[in-house]
RNA sequence: GCGAGAGUGGCGAAAUUGGCAAACGCACUGGACUUAGGAUCCAGCGGCUUCGUGCCUUGCGGGUUCAAAUCCCGCCUCUCGCACCA
């Protein structure tokens, strides 16, 4: 054995052996307890970022552990492959969308299979491959025909910089979240999955998710925003026709004074047409038009509006409600009109103060009088209904539902519940994405590609156009086709291709039977392996991509090709890695090598000026804190990578980086390296210790050191993915068997009992470091991977201490503590406590009132 | 504003159910070995201290309890998510 650790040499040595003896490769076996392990995939950008590295290190940790407890896991990996990164480098590079992406995946392979992950790499897939978005497309057309997919003429966010649509859940505070951009509101023929019909079920089975960190649930649970109340119909004073409202405050309704329109709705022109105010109305509606979204919603938080010229009529009281249209009234939410009570909410009422509208009071608190003169804010709280005959005296909880149902006999409206999800815009004006597998007639109208002529493969003999936009509607030979349906020649293919998010809502499914020819998948695969039972990535899919993945997998219920509702039946977000950055007040942030120490400060090394430090961010190319792991690698080896990351913090914390803490993680793996490489000569003959003969003194403190790190490793990986505390357990075993070294070699059940201490080191560090361990497992006279060896299990009885230590507290506080063998009973440790001559002196002879002994700890002695 | 989570040494963090606060590691200090040490090994390492093993210490203030980092009430700070949602 070598005496120096080269983590290189013998990582490129396993890497090739795992691959060699196809370690990875699964395939159904009912005989055996499957687990499926799935880390998110990855977007194949050119180069793994430690971000990654620490993603699959924690999954290939559990996937390796799961094996070795004797599950048949699937643990496979692929790419996401369609997107904008794609088509703008090919912009910038010239190099066409579908070049750069293949070479960054094998770049990128090349990269995951050098941290030695235990991939099954068969399975490996791509969703830019036609023989993957064939299914997709397939699925598209089936939900067409079934009327899950719709086309709609809609106002929709658009990028300018990015020339495309975005999905809402794409909008992050009015800006684009890819880019950062503004975005606008722009009329666009578009194509919608039916998302909303399944909202209820989506909620409902939030708390059907125990699986799930509370944090996600909850941030699914307000982005589908259930809000249960009624719509109300407002006659309009000088015609048949209403305006309808949605409100979750129906008990108000006697206290509406005014109506509040968005200025989007198609009936504000419309009433206004021929009133004095018309002009007026005609240009607020076109200033907020050009009002970019965020403006409106987040800065300018100034309420305003104009009155449109004609009322409508409260059912309720009969009362004269004027019409206005205002900028806080959102088109996208509800009906797009509100009925105002400014008396009980506070957008209205400060609306109302500043127009000088008419403010009643409908809810009266308890044991107060609210005066429409005095008030300066809406009451919002509980109350009893007043000048709302015949509901007056009711509690407006109990009115809530009084009043719906008033509503819906009377038929002034109904009951409602409002989504704030939205139907999900699918539709992208780019090139680099599955195209949607449609054609439009003439004469037939929409037609959907029949399935015998699918898939619509995305052409690749073209070349991207200046600033971004598709080539696809250019491009003739894609554009033309016949009309499947009656034969045209002239019909017209669907440009638009497919939000990626689509592709990523099944991927999992796929993994199942990536080859498959005759559909999505191969339906008894699926039901072998599904649902994923450990899914593992970033928190910043909390809302997007496991939305739509379940959703998808409702809409494959439905179709009968899988028999589960819900994917994922436990998930981990692991925290983001982060580190110190350096800014410099003109410069920007620096890179480290831009900062130099001058009379004791850092500062830059452009301008001289003193450096802010010290402010942990996110690993970020901007922000100029990142670390390559390439270059780490190269450095320690991948084994060390793969220890820092887990060690430095658990997995759903951010974990902040440390080059020295790196440096920590290889100094231990030398010092195991040299405790095994020192005694391999000594051990070897020898077999491990197996609870044979009695042991005494150091072999037998170590023996139960060696199965009490057993118990903590196997629970800290098993229940709780705590990895940084079982690496410390397993720290502290490395440094008894330290301590203890010299000692045991002197005889021959020493030897064995370290040994076993030893083998057992190995084994609990193979999931984490497995090059290393397999090395080492080598060296100490085995064949094989650790791999193929079972998970240890611990011994209760060799765990347990013959000596324990009591605690004696008075009155709360430690002031004595002895050990005594462990089956003394209660009334002797009571005894000796008491005997104590620490405690004797602390008692002073005051009497003691109480004596509280807890079994195997502790005694507490008050006086 | 609403919702969720977090706050423990110089730093990353530990502390199954309320039962020795600070395991493990980083940094630091001293020593050994050495031509040398940025390798390795050994020891120390929350604060105060009259060095007695004495007092204080888990964001702040209360409470429950024999006993609180942990449970309850109030407050502060930070992070994340949503945000004119009717």
């Amino acid at each position: 054995m070598e005496t120096k650790y080269d983590p290189k040499q013998i990582e490129l040595k396993w890497q090739d052996i795992w691959q060699e003896r196809q370690l990875f490769q699964v395939r159904e076996d009912p005989d055996k307890e499957k687990y499926y392990l799935l880390e998110m995939f990855p977007y194949p950008s050119g180069n793994i970022h430690m971000g990654h590295v620490r993603n699959y290190t924690i999954g290939d940790v559990v996937a390796r552990y799961k094996r070795m407890k004797g599950c048949n896991v699937l643990h496979p990996m692929g790419w996401d492959a369609f997107g904008m990164p794609a088509e703008n480098a090919a912009i910038a590079h010239s190099v066409h969308p579908a070049k750069w992406t293949y070479e960054n995946i094998e770049t990128m392979k090349s990269q995951l299979k050098r941290l030695g992950f235990s991939y099954d790499w068969d399975r490996e897939l791509a969703t830019c491959q036609p023989q993957y978005y064939h299914w997709e497309q397939w699925l598209f057309v089936k939900m067409l025909e079934r009327g899950m997919v719709y086309r709609k003429r809609s106002s929709v966010n658009w990028c300018q910089d990015c020339q495309t649509v975005l999905a809402n859940e794409q909008v992050e505070a009015g800006l684009c979240w890819r880019c950062g951009n503004v975005v606008v509101q722009k009329e666009l023929d578009q194509w919608f999955f039916r998302i909303t019909d399944y909202a209820d079920d989506l909620l409902e089975y939030c708390d059907n998710l125990p699986g799930w960190p509370d944090k996600v649930v909850t941030m699914q649970k307000n982005w589908i925003g259930k809000s249960v109340g009624a719509e109300i119909y407002f006659p309009l004073e000088k015609s048949g026709d209403h305006i309808s409202v949605f409100t979750t405050r129906q008990d108000t309704v006697y206290g509406a004074t005014f109506m509040c329109m968005a200025p989007e709705h198609p009936m504000v022109l419309k009433l206004s047409a021929g009133t004095p105010q018309e002009a007026e109305v005609r240009a607020f509606v076109e200033r907020m038009a050009r009002q970019d979204k965020a403006k409106r919603t987040s800065e300018d938080y100034e309420k305003e509006g104009v009155f449109i010229g004609t009322y409508c009529i409260n059912p309720f009281t009969k009362r004269r409600m004027p019409i206005f249209t205002a900028n806080f009234a959102l088109m996208e939410y509800g009906t797009g009109a509100v009925m105002a009570v400014p008396a009980h909410d506070q957008r209205d009422f400060e609306f109302a103060r500043k127009y000088d509208l008419e403010i009643v009071v409908v809810i009266q608190p308890e044991g107060a009088t609210l005066d429409p003169e005095t008030m300066t804010e809406a009451y919002v709280g509980e109350g009893l209904l007043v000048r709302s005959p015949p509901f007056d005296g009711l509690k407006n909880v109990k009115a809530l539902d009084a009043i719906a149902d008033y509503l819906q006999d009377k038929e002034l409206g109904k009951r409602a519940i409002n989504f704030r999800l939205r139907d999900w815009g699918i539709s992208r004006q780019r090139y680099w994405g599955a195209p949607i597998p449609v054609v439009y007639c003439e004469t037939c109208g929409v037609v959907p590609v029949p399935e015998k002529d699918l898939p619509v493969v995305l052409p690749e003999e073209t070349h991207m156009l200046e600033g971004g936009r598709s080539p696809l509607p250019t491009l003739e030979s894609f554009l033309t086709t016949q009309c499947p349906r009656c034969g045209n020649a002239r019909a017209r293919r669907e440009t638009d291709t497919m939000d990626t998010f689509v592709e990523s809502s099944w991927y999992f499914e796929r993994y199942c039977s990536p080859r498959h020819v005759e559909g999505m998948f191969d339906k008894e695969a699926v039901r072998y392996w599904m649902p994923v039972d450990q899914y593992i990535g970033g928190v910043e899919h909390a809302i997007l991509h496991l939305l739509y993945s379940r959703y998808f997998t409702r809409v494959l219920k439905d179709f009968g090709l899988v028999d589960y509702k819900e994917p994922f039946t436990r998930l981990l977000t692991q925290g983001m890695v982060c580190k110190e950055t350096k800014k410099c007040p003109d410069h920007g942030f620096l890179y480290p090598e831009e900062v130099v120490q001058r009379e004791g400060r850092p500062t830059c090394k452009h301008c001289g000026r003193p450096v802010e430090v010290g402010r942990i961010e996110k690993m970020s190319k901007s922000k100029k804190n990142v670390v390559d792991p390439n270059l780490l690698m190269e450095k320690y080896g991948a084994d060390t990578l793969r220890l820092f990351c887990l060690f430095a913090a658990p997995p759903e914390r951010d974990l902040d980086w440390s080059d020295q803490g790196v440096e920590g993680a290889y100094r231990f793996l030398n010092k195991v390296w040299r405790l095994v490489s020192d005694h391999v000569e000594v051990l070897k003959g020898i077999e491990p210790y197996d609870g044979g003969q009695e042991l005494d003194g150091e072999s037998k403190d170590l023996y139960r050191k060696t199965h009490q790190t057993i118990k903590r490793v196997t629970t800290d990986i098993d229940t709780r993915f705590h990895f940084n505390t079982a690496i410390s357990a397993v720290m502290e075993l490395v440094n008894t068997i330290q301590a203890l070294r010299v000692d045991l070699c002197s005889d021959a059940t020493g030897c064995a009992v370290l040994r076993f201490s030893l083998e057992t080191t190995v084994v609990l560090l193979s999931p984490l470091v497995p090059h290393f361990a397999d090395e080492l497992w080598e060296a100490l006279g085995h064949t094989g991977s650790v791999l193929e060896v079972f998970w240890p299990t611990y011994r209760q009885e060799a765990i347990e201490e013959d000596q324990i230590l009591i605690v004696v507290q008075v009155n709360g506080k430690v002031r004595s503590r002895f050990q005594v063998s462990a089956d003394t009973d209660e009334e002797r440790i009571k005894a000796a406590a008491l005997a104590d001559e620490r405690v004797v002196a602390r008692l002073a002879g005051r009497p003691v009132k109480k004596l509280i002994v807890v079994q195997n700890k502790l005694v507490n002695i008050v006086v």
